[in-house]
DNA sequence: CTGTATCCGTGTTGATACTG
DNA sequence: CAGTATCAACACGGATACAG
């Protein structure tokens, strides 16, 4: 017989992990991913792959087990894959496979739904990869259509590569190429730049940021990126509980 | 700080509410829903308000006090807001607020994404909010070209009605005007026939379906829905662990 | 009848210290 | 530097008792 039913403290049969029971889709995407942590791994790994070191350093607060355990929880299901790395380095580092970068459209809808939010707090750090993804999330069509330009990005150390054409964006690791602007500072002072509004000399002038080729494009690009109106912060607080 | 040595268990002085401090606002998306449950509370909120034991009735295994928890969070966020409705029934229902309705592309997101996992079980439950979230987010545009019909849905007691134009979908709430077709049974049964292949007719002998109106039409329509390939297993098993 | 609050068992999360 | 082990705290889930 099934266990079911009577059986309440001595039998633990189905050790479900706490897991939806639910064949929708949806569902299933937060039992793969829905653990804490999970997708800012995966947030992290969108441009390229990444050592253990460098996801910790990206991810504030994320202790190690719990890194080891997303990662190994990643591998299982196939999002991600561990690869060392030839001789030289001979180091491990993660990546995405191919369905896991499929992920991407997740990040966009979760972030154009949560600029929303009343309660969001841009001011918090930025690691490079969600300043890169809020590029490709945020940029306005309409705004960039015409605009044809290569612009350099160099976060920290990692160099990167923006091209925009026909209205879109496309982001690469890597320095391919001539730029004719390139930008240079911490993510978050990008981020206000472009999200918060603060004037690029007033953040060159702190020595924040650097600024590098065709200024009046720089001047352009940082209004490519309009934030959506914020949503009422809510309708009817509740009474006076938590 | 330092923490060293002296016991800080009498000491709660930071709340914080086991949030992300990351200014990504995907992160920020899962400060606000990424508790467990919150995003499918939303879910069975998409297609119009509902009531607590709706609400408990349409997820399998959340218990009562998870879920006056999780709507009092997502009331305080501003995406669910109580409403009560007129005297007759004055019974209470929680709905989303248009911000919270303006969610709907992270399920789709979620839902397309999570459809080419391996481990995927479409044979468990499912509610009537996520089969309905499920025409949307997979019906073919290019199978649906050229299609124009009204289909009625009567999933257990709740009529829906969409209507196919231009190679979209559009499904509400209720029966407002007539259908070409109505079919009528579980969630699980419709997607038995549209996503799992299972002949209408063999549907319909079991007695589980329903099917009045054009049989042609119902033919056609579960074709309009393919599922995309699934995702290789995983690329390379950890090595013996769980 | 609808929804909320409390107790408690249990599993997961997260911080620290430790090993390869 | 990468990853594991140990332990404390908390969130979840179940049952039940309580309030409108």
């Amino acid at each position: 017989m099934t266990d079911s039913g009577a059986g309440r403290s001595a039998v633990p049969p189905l050790p479900r992990q706490r897991r939806y029971e639910d064949a929708c889709a949806a569902a299933h995407a937060l039992d793969l991913v829905g653990d804490r942590w999970a997708l800012l791994v995966m947030r992290e790994l969108l441009f390229g792959p990444r050592r253990f070191r460098d996801l910790r350093a990206s991810l504030p607060g994320i202790s190690a087990n719990i890194l080891t355990q997303r990662l190994e929880e990643l591998q299982a299901a196939g999002i991600v894959q561990r690869r060392t790395l030839p001789p030289p380095a001979s180091s491990q580092v993660y990546a995405l496979t191919e369905w896991g970068q499929e992920s991407e459209p997740i990040f966009q809808a979760l972030g154009r739904w949560a600029a929303r939010s009343p309660r969001h707090d841009p001011r918090l750090p930025l690691s490079a990869a969600s300043f890169l993804m809020s590029l490709r999330t945020m940029l306005d069509p309409a705004r960039a259509a015409g605009l044809r330009a290569r612009i350099g990005f160099l976060l920290g150390e990692e160099p990167y590569l923006a091209r925009l054409a026909g209205g879109r964006i496309a982001i690469a690791a890597g320095s391919a190429g001539p730029a004719e602007l390139v930008l240079s500072g911490a993510p978050a002072v990008l981020a206000a730049a472009i999200y918060g509004g603060v004037p690029l000399a007033a953040l060159e002038g702190e020595g924040t940021l650097r600024i590098e080729g065709d200024r009046a494009l720089a001047e352009r690009f940082v209004t490519l990126f309009p934030l959506p109106p914020k949503a009422p912060p809510a309708a009817i607080p509740p009474p006076a509980s938590a």
